[in-house]
DNA sequence: GTCTATACCCTGATAGAC
DNA sequence: GTCTATCAGGGTATAGAC
């Protein structure tokens, strides 16, 4: 186990990931990042060719990180599966609170600002809903004698990911985590309501 | 019934409402609205003092348009108070195909996009959204019969409008309206499950 | 690979004649 | 109220020495 301390690109990558999730991808300029990372201009251009090289490295970055950096925390000391899928929410509302309501999911975020994205951006983007819906889903397919047989177990995963991202940006806009909670608190139902049917 | 031809403020603000919905905020300048417009800088800033004045009158515009240029052509001829949540959903749905999955919600957009907005900008944000709901929490108050008595309509309104922003943005992230219908699937199971409750 | 300096463009906003 | 011309600043990206 060697550690080594951080090169250009690594600092370049973690300093546009802060950034882009505080202020968004077309407020954060070249030289905020710069700045940040504490770098000149000829190493991030000798590195990424563009700007949006940049984003692209930075979506993958968040999604290699999802399973160490937000899926591994948030399930620590919760084992049972369906527990899993609300612990994670749960990270949501930490992350919500610790702001003063002004969270939000950098993905999510991105996914909106971003127009008209280049194909590579929008299919990184892709990526990353998809190993969140992923991991759910995997939570819900180990409980699945839980669920009735014919339940579409990928469909409730995509479920609870609209949910979450429609109760940040509520719960955003309104700084108001009642908001987000009382989401969370209809999806829970939505689940007990489905195990209901093939309760013993 | 008077006609008039619209006067300049109404086609600048007609233009960013749409340049805004395609472009986004940051990414809208006020040459593009010039040009959409027809109209010279002059009479522009002889109007809105500068550019987050102009999206305050849009978000005022949008706010105010729910009504007459949302629900109202989608609720035409549905008069199931129920029915006219599915309805609205639906509207979605057409927009995202008409679009090949690139629509997004013009206000779920822009409160996603600016992560910082004025106070202004965020009050109008949540005022649209507390239309949308609102409007779903009175149909679901005219049908209060068909749910439990002790059902938090408003918690079940503010859900679908919650449920709706995640599934336009997933079904555009991944141009796959299948995503979209799969989230209304959810909902309308979430729908049923507390019907059934006082089914006859 | 990293530095400084800078090219070049587009931005929001203004000035002042009409 | 509307026009044209323009300002001042900041944006991405590049050039070329080291």
């Amino acid at each position: 186990m060697t550690v080594v301390p951080p090169g250009p690109r690594t600092r370049i990558v973690a300093a546009a990931m802060e950034l882009f999730a505080d202020k968004g991808f077309g407020s954060t300029s070249i030289a905020d990042i710069l700045g940040r990372a504490g770098v000149n201009s000829g190493s991030l251009y000798h590195v990424f060719p563009g700007k949006q090289d940049l984003l692209v490295a930075v979506l993958e970055a968040y999604r290699d990180g999802i399973g160490p950096m937000l899926l591994a925390p948030a399930w620590n000391g919760v084992d049972d599966p369906v527990e899993r899928v609300f612990a994670l929410l749960g990270r949501y509302r930490e992350l919500l609170v610790a702001s003063d309501c002004r969270y939000g999911c950098p993905i999510g975020s991105l996914a909106l600002e971003l127009h008209e994205p280049d194909p590579v951006v929008r299919e990184r983007l892709a990526e990353n809903f998809a190993a969140w819906s992923d991991a759910i889903r995997n939570c819900l397919e180990t409980a699945h004698d839980r669920f009735p047989a014919d339940t579409d177990l990928a469909a409730l995963a995509e479920f609870a990911l609209m949910v979450m991202e429609g109760a940040v940006m509520q719960a955003r806009t309104f700084r108001d985590v009642a908001r987000f909670d009382r989401g969370v608190a209809q999806l829970r139902r939505h689940f007990d309501s489905l195990m209901q049917e093939t309760a013993p």
